[in-house]
DNA sequence: ATAACGTTCCAAAACGTTTTGGAGACCGGT
DNA sequence: ACCGGTCTCCAAAACGTTTTGGAACGTTAT
C-alpha cells in the first residue's frame, strides 16, 4: 500500500503537490502533473479510503440493510437487484455495504448504528412501508436515502416503484373481460405499501366491472409467502360462494395458491385462473405457468443506484423519482395463454 | 456525531481516559469507567470507524464480489447466502461490502483495488475456480478469505463447500438400483471445481455399477443455465441412444432439460428420470417435482461469515475447513416420490 | 528600481481514534 | 525521610489524506 509520503519521498515533491497533482487542481506544472501521474500508476497507488473519508467528513459508501427474516429470505429477484445496483456504484466508485436485519427494534438500531458511527453516506431502504420509520429517521438527520417503492411521508423523497395500481387494474380488468365475476385479491399486509396500491387497483376495476359487492367478501390479507398463500386459497374455495379468480399480490402467495387449487381437486386456468406479481423464475417453470407481471430486477437496480449517486450529489428528490410501468406475462394460469 | 473529544470535555476527563474506559482498560477507576460508559450511552457515542480503521490499519470489512454476468444475475439461493452472511456479521460489529463483477479483468482489478485502498480486510470467494486467481492474488497479498468451494492451491485454505462428490454418486447409485442404465451427466463448465467433483461422483456410482462404456458416450458441458439445460438435453435426446435418465449438475439445468423431455413427448418421471441440485424454490413447483439435493444456504452463510472472521483472527486454515453432506430431495422428476 | 502579479510549490493543521511512555498521588515498609 | 509499588490519569504521536495560507521565484508594468 503505497502513500502520498511514499510517492512524494520518490518523485522529490511534497505531499501537498502530489496530492493536488493527482485531483488536477490548476496550481501544479503540465509537467510535474504528468510525472505524478505516470509514478502514482507505476506503484499502482490508490488514496487509503478511511484516511479519505475522515479528513473529508463523508465518504462515498451507500448502505443496503435487507429487511431479513430469521432463517428464511427467499426472496428470489433480491440477488439479482443487488448484482445490478452494486456493478453501477463500483463503476462509479462507489461502496455498497449490505446488512441484515428484522424489520422494528434491530433494524432501526442498524440504521443508527451505521449513521452514527459514520459509516454510510446514504441509503437504499427496500420493502418501504405506509409509515417508515427508516424514512423519519433518515430524513431527521438529514441522510441522503432512495426508496424501493412509495411511502407516506410529508416532505418530497426520491422512490423507484412499479406502477401496481395500473398493473393489477389492467390484469382485473383482462380478467373480467374473460367472463370472472368473483375475482379474490390475495393482499399483502396493508402496512406495505405496495400491497396498498395493489389491492387499489383490483378495487377500482371491479367497480369500473359494476362489481362492487363481489369485490366486499373477496379481499383476504397474509403474508406474502408461498404458506400464507396456500392457506387463503384453501379458505376461499371452501367457502359458500368460491371465486373463479385469484389476483394475488405476489408469485409467492400465487405459487401457494396453485397447490390449494390443484388439491382442491379443480383445474388452474379453465377452472380457476390464479396470478402472480414479480416474475420469480419459479413462475414461468409452474404447471401451467404462472400468469404475473415484472419490474425488471436490473434496471430497478441500476435506476436505484444511479438516483442514490445523485441525491448524494444534492439532486433534488422530486426530480427523481420514477414510477415504472409493469411489463404483463400472460401464461396458462390465467386461461389466455 | 458525537467524538471522544467532545465526551472527554463534558466529563472533565482526557481523551485517553475515555477511549481507555470504554475498551476495559484496567488502568482506569471503577467509578470513571461506568461514569464514563453512562455518558456514552447518554450521547450516544459511536467510535468513528474510518478513524479507527486509520490508526488501527485494519478495519472490521469483508468484502463479497459477486461474479455477476452482465445483465441476468438468476441465482436465487444467493439472497438467502447474502442475508445470512450480512446477518452474522453484523452481529459481530462487522460490516459486509458487496460488489458485483464480471469475472475476469474486471474481477481482478475489483480485488486489487479493494485491497489496494485497504477498503477490505477479508474477502469470501464464490464461486470457485479449480485455478483460481482470486486466491492466488489473496494468498500472495496475505490477506485472509474463505472460499465457498474448493480449488486448487498448494497452501492450506479454508473453505465451506457441499459434497457434491457423495451426493451425486449417491443419488446415480439410486437410479442405477431403479433400473436406469444409461445415465447422461449434464456437467457445469470443468473450471469450476464444484462441476468436476459433481462429475467424478456420477463416474464413480456408474464404475462401480459396471456402466463404465455408458459412462463414456454420456457426459456433456454446458452453462449452468436453463438455455444450456435444454439444449444439451435435447441433443441427447434425438441421439441414437438416448439416455433414461439426466442428472444435471444444477438446478437451473434441470428446469431446462425437463422442458426438452415434454417437448420431446417424453415423460418425466417414468420414461426419464431428472435430477438437480440446490434446491431452488423452482424446484418444488415444477410438475412433477424435481428431485434435488440441497446444502442449506443460511447454514452455509453463517458458517461461512463465522470463518471469515476466525480467519481474521489469525486462525488456522486447517482447522477452518467443512465439507458438508448434501441433503438428497427426492421427488417425481426421478420416478421415486 | 520597485511594485504588482502569475506560476508553482510547500509546511502545517485538521479529521477521530489508539497507543506509548510516562507523571502524580498515595500507600506501606524501611 | 526515603524508596518501591500500585492506582489513576494524561500529553503527544501516529495513521494518510485534504485544505489553508502562504512562500519563493520570475515576469511584466510603472
Amino acid at each position: 500500500m503505497s502513500s502520498l509520503k511514499a510517492l512524494a519521498q520518490r518523485l522529490g515533491l511534497s505531499i501537498t503537490t502530489v496530492s493536488r497533482a493527482l485531483d488536477d487542481y490548476p496550481d501544479v506544472a503540465q509537467s510535474t502533473r504528468e510525472r505524478v501521474r505516470h509514478a502514482a500508476r507505476e506503484a499502482n497507488y490508490r488514496p487509503h479510503s478511511a484516511a479519505r473519508r475522515l479528513r473529508k467528513g463523508a465518504g462515498e459508501t451507500v448502505a443496503f440493510v435487507m429487511p431479513a427474516q430469521p432463517g428464511h429470505f427467499h426472496e428470489p429477484v433480491f440477488a439479482e437487484l443487488l448484482a445490478a445496483i452494486g456493478e453501477k456504484l463500483a463503476a462509479e466508485h462507489h461502496d455498497l455495504i449490505l446488512l441484515a436485519a428484522r424489520p422494528g427494534l434491530e433494524e432501526m438500531a442498524t440504521y443508527r448504528r451505521l449513521v452514527e458511527s459514520g459509516r454510510a453516506d446514504a441509503f437504499i431502504i427496500a420493502r418501504t412501508r405506509r409509515h417508515d420509520e427508516r424514512v423519519a429517521y433518515l430524513e431527521a438527520k438529514g441522510v441522503p436515502f432512495i426508496c424501493h417503492g412509495r411511502t407516506e411521508t410529508k416532505r418530497p423523497y426520491a422512490f423507484v416503484d412499479g406502477d401496481g395500481e395500473a398493473g393489477f387494474k389492467a390484469l382485473t380488468t383482462r380478467l373480467i373481460g374473460l367472463g370472472h365475476r368473483r375475482i379474490a385479491h390475495l393482499s399483502a399486509p396493508s402496512y406495505l405499501t405496495f400491497a396498498t396500491l395493489r389491492a387499489a387497483g383490483w378495487r377500482q376495476a371491479m367497480t369500473e366491472g359494476g362489481l362492487d359487492e363481489a369485490a366486499r367478501q373477496l379481499l383476504v390479507e397474509g403474508e406474502p409467502t408461498e404458506a400464507d398463500g396456500h392457506r387463503l386459497a384453501a379458505e376461499l374455495l371452501a367457502g359458500p360462494q368460491p371465486p373463479t379468480a385469484l389476483l394475488c399480490a405476489t408469485d409467492r402467495m400465487a405459487l401457494g395458491a396453485m397447490q390449494a387449487v390443484v388439491e382442491a381437486g379443480l383445474a388452474i386456468g379453465p377452472d380457476i385462473a390464479v396470478t402472480g406479481h414479480d416474475n420469480i423464475p419459479a413462475a414461468s417453470y409452474a404447471r401451467p405457468g404462472l400468469t404475473t407481471m415484472e419490474l425488471p430486477p436490473a434496471e430497478v437496480g441500476m435506476r436505484l443506484a444511479a438516483m442514490v449517486l445523485a441525491r448524494m450529489g444534492g439532486g433534488d428528490p422530486r426530480e427523481l423519482s420514477t414510477v415504472l410501468s409493469l411489463r404483463q406475462i400472460p401464461r396458462g394460469s390465467s386461461g389466455e395463454a
